[in-house]
DNA sequence: CGGTATCCCACGAGATACTG
DNA sequence: CAGTATCTCGTGGGATACCG
């Protein structure tokens, strides 16, 4: 629980099982989020081994972000309690 | 990620998946719980409707608390996330 | 036995400004 | 572009005491 319990964490990790992401990019697919809080999630995730941080030296500077292995695996266990969550949180009839 | 964001909710959710117990079994069977902290979070849960509060009108009083079907159902979803913490969160090698 | 009622505090997260 | 640096504030949770 402490690996996704911050607000934005499994939202950064569905944004991320699509595709790679900039900084920025996540930035954007995530509405409401600060920077700060964005950059702590992702140091964090990064520590817990379940994104990768690429750093490219170029002008101007270029980070990606991408699911780990691990990380890939944790999407995919939490499909079912995304799963769970529509039928039972969202509309029962809406699903 | 709302219904189980309590510090103790999903080991609240695993012991009532045994066996339907007693807010003092609860107590007991979850070491460092306060009993604040437990009486708030079975509310949740029950506000929630994964936990049915049953109350029997004796001398001593008697409380029971159970896992409604989405609470059941729950608990399964929560399956592979368990599976997932164990693999990848406690030893790797001590599976 | 099964809880409330208070008080308290750390910490997560938002707002804002700034930087290499 | 990809972040830091501060500051602030609400709230989740802990400690303790009390109650029908």
């Amino acid at each position: 629980m402490s690996v996704i319990g911050g607000k934005w964490k499994v939202l950064i990790l569905w944004a991320l099982d699509e595709r790679r992401c900039r900084f920025g990019e996540l930035r954007r697919l995530l509405p409401g989020i600060t920077e700060k809080v964005l950059a702590s999630h992702l140091r964090e995730l990064e520590e817990d081994g379940i994104v990768h941080r690429e750093v490219f030296d170029e002008v101007p500077p270029r980070v990606e972000y991408s699911l780990t292995g691990p990380g890939i695996a944790l999407n995919a266990a939490l499909a079912p309690l995304s799963a769970w969550g529509r039928e039972h949180v969202l509309g029962g009839a809406a699903h």
